[in-house]
DNA sequence: TACAATACGGAGCACTTCTCCGTTTGACTA
DNA sequence: TAGTCAAACGGAGAAGTGCTCCGTATTGTA
């Protein structure tokens, strides 16, 4: 294998990347990948020799940003009490599902299983149970609740409301609002533990 | 208006549309126009005048399939006992669901809301309904359930299963049957949230 | 500095989508 | 039955893709 990518490659790469990101963006996963390469300011050549396919660069983007969604679990985790953590990830986690389910559709079409496909789902699992086990650990969620079930249905909240709009924004928030509340651990009285799920941390 | 369409043009239509069935069906939503007016035995332009874009042709295509899923339903009601009914239909729309992901998938990322799509979805949802009260009528369907969350968690299942393969579609089951199995009236005497297996298929 | 090895870029081919327009065909009338 | 004409056809072709090939330039090393 090659033992040190040369500068210049690693360069174009993240260019590359960058420019992906950016068309994928604006004209969804059907983006011209020649007009990628312009954008990058390399030549087709180069573009292809990194990402041999459309299929390779999308689940490089789509990489790219799971490991946003990842990052922002750890971020989260450090910094709010465990169920405010949970809520805001969820919201997060539609949020990263919307607007990366066109990626994620197109990339199933094209390579039967793209290399990072699978990678994909397990570190958002991965992240999921993380957070999850938090809450329960703190009492901000029933202990019942698997990680799979979680996001089985906050998936099906990002994909069954593929439209933009205000109203279909306050479809995702009720919707998001209910998952959360099932969430809940099913106290009939208050739970007498830290911190329910009340108190406003920053914003 | 169209006052009456010619024969010829009413055939080459219905040409089109087989040819795309089948070309979707084997290449995907990708296939290629051209490729499908050279299996109806048109030229481009015709294909072209019946359906304007890629994703008209891909609406109509959807339109079909969705219609025979209606007509399932109805056919399923008249000679099936309600229970039955509901199962099989849902098996019928989980199999339509994991056909047809990759078109509707498609058809949203062309046009913002194609013609057509909103229509698939209600349709699909009376049938849902029809389906379902009729088993809740006779009893063997909890009540409480709306068309709408059945209809959701039913697609969740195709949705969360994009492989193809002996495992997949075991999993497929399994969750259908979990799904089932909720749709059920609680029994006095059984226990609701363990042990989705050891039921028999036939009630 | 000289030299491989590595990476670059863009001309070019095969293949799309989609349009334009001359030709054909079906339906209607007398 | 023949005549008429709007409606529909088909295919050449323009414009734009994806992807490859190979001569040239750049980088890291001796």
């Amino acid at each position: 294998m090659t033992a040190v990518q040369r500068t210049d490659a690693r360069r174009n790469r993240e260019l590359l990347l960058a420019a992906a990101h950016e068309a994928f963006g604006e004209s969804g996963p059907e983006a011209s990948l020649n007009d990628i390469a312009r954008r990058a300011g390399v030549g087709p050549g180069t573009l292809y020799r990194h990402f041999p396919t459309r299929a390779a660069l999308l689940a490089a983007v789509l990489q790219e940003r799971v490991d946003r969604l990842c990052a922002r679990a750890e971020e989260l985790a450090a910094s709010r009490p465990p169920g405010r953590a949970l809520a805001t990830w969820l919201r997060a986690l539609v949020a990263h599902a919307r607007v990366n389910q066109g990626l994620g559709g197109a990339l199933l079409l094209e390579g039967p299983d793209a290399p990072g496909t699978d990678d994909c789902h397990r570190r958002i699992e991965n992240a999921a149970a993380a957070v999850l086990a938090r809450a329960q650990r703190d009492g901000s969620a029933r202990p019942d609740l698997s990680p799979a079930d979680l996001l089985r249905l906050t998936l099906g909240i990002a994909v069954t409301s593929t439209r933009r709009g205000p109203e279909e924004e306050a479809r995702v928030e009720r919707l998001l609002a209910l998952v959360l509340d099932a969430a809940r651990p099913p106290a009939p009285t208050a739970t007498p533990t830290t911190e329910p799920a009340g108190r406003d941390g920053q914003h």
